[in-house]
DNA sequence: GCAAACTTTAATCATTTGTTTAAATCTTTT
DNA sequence: AAAAGATTTAAACAAATGATTAAAGTTTGC
């Protein structure tokens, strides 16, 4: 086992900030981001983000330490936007229950179509890596204790809406919103379907959605009581 | 390149089909099962499934001619089984829509409370791999055509239940049913609950799921009509 | 323009990892 | 029990892989 201090990281108070896009450091970033999430922490080679980059291989040892190092790095910006998200949609103070529900899931589609990668991605790694999570992720924890965790008890109480476990709603909302991306391979084998289509799929459910959710929250009239 | 016949492989018709279960063809496959499942092809190490079995590293090559042949099996057999499963009970004419819905949510909360990694693994594995899933699907793909599928076109026409494209429908009950076992380690942090009130969750989920799905397919009494 | 700091390169190291080989042990058949 | 065949073992190989080093190039501050 070797130590490997001393040589010192780039700098990253830089002067001047010259053309983020294109500098080293971000053509890495963006190829081990656009890797990883394709293959995996394991199934990616540093070679292969280098080359992916058009970068030397040492390069990437300078600017990140090592590829653990890049992948926690890429790991936290990925729960870190996943979760800001959510947040800004779930304390807007000025929306309703179902704004939100619309927001969310067209937010969640539009960014799925995009980058479907992302959430297999990070679920899958998310199992076995001992990487402090709960760090990161108390902080934006507050989805618990979100804004319209409140709409939605309040409208239990009210009886606008049937009584459901906030938890129970949510997991439902997420569920029918990303569950079809990560299976888009299996939903498109056994539906014959191919990618265009899975698209108009998806954006058919951004607006069905909401309407299933809230046929599931809508209160029930009980006959017997 | 090397190539690498001539070996024979071990005889499968053997006499005697003895004690199967610790037949070390069979450890061999349960440490693989365990291992891909956990931690995907390339995040398990051969050496890993060999100590994981209790056998010498050279027997899985001399079983399984290499890690990518040993993979395939285990990844079609899990296809398999889940289809299979699925097929079982959407095929069969004796049932209800409620009663095929109430049946697959309860078997497949029961599977995955037991093998809760299978379902990332495979959709994990999935992404990438050319294997040629396509020929394992086909076979079992008939539940485009099933009976369930039959009787929810049926119910349409009828109006005894709502207007729905049948893919929405099944891509709803799976997203619910399974993927809260794949955001497992997410939904944990962001609630603040730990394995056992997670699969406490999930049997409360067995028995909501049915009830949730009947209140988006019972029709609408619009008003404007 | 020059020295210091920063960035990039090519080459190399040390492990890890999938696979093979040849010999040893165990089992079955004759 | 000996021969033949099946199974298992220890050792080794070759390629892949993460990381490092030392030197060359480039930019920056004066």
């Amino acid at each position: 086992m070797k130590l490997c201090f001393a040589k010192p990281l780039a700098l990253m108070a830089k002067k001047e900030v010259k053309a983020i896009d294109s500098s080293t450091e971000e053509r890495i970033k963006l190829a081990a981001h656009k890797l990883f999430a394709q293959k995996g922490y394991a199934g990616t080679k540093t070679r292969d983000i280098a080359s992916e980059a058009g970068i030397n291989l040492a390069l990437l040892n300078y600017y990140f330490r090592s590829k653990e190092k890049l992948f926690e790095l890429i790991m936290r910006e990925h729960i870190q936007q996943f979760f800001q998200g959510m947040f800004q949609v779930l304390n807007d103070e000025n929306t309703s229950i179902q704004q939100k529900i619309e927001t969310l899931v067209s937010r969640y589609v539009d960014t799925l179509m995009l980058k479907p990668d992302i959430p297999i991605f990070v679920l899958s790694e998310l199992r076995n890596s001992p990487m402090n999570l709960a760090e990161n992720i108390q902080k934006n924890m507050q989805i618990k204790n979100s804004y319209f965790m409140k709409q939605i008890k309040e409208g239990i109480s009210n009886g606008t809406i049937d009584n459901i476990h906030p938890v129970q709603l949510m997991s439902n909302l997420i569920s029918l919103t990303v569950f079809p991306f990560i299976a888009n391979p299996i939903l498109k084998t056994i539906h014959g379907i191919d990618q265009e289509q899975f698209n108009t799929f998806m954006l058919e459910r951004k607006k069905l959605i909401p309407l299933w959710i809230a046929e599931i929250i809508k209160p029930k009239t009980t006959i017997n009581k």
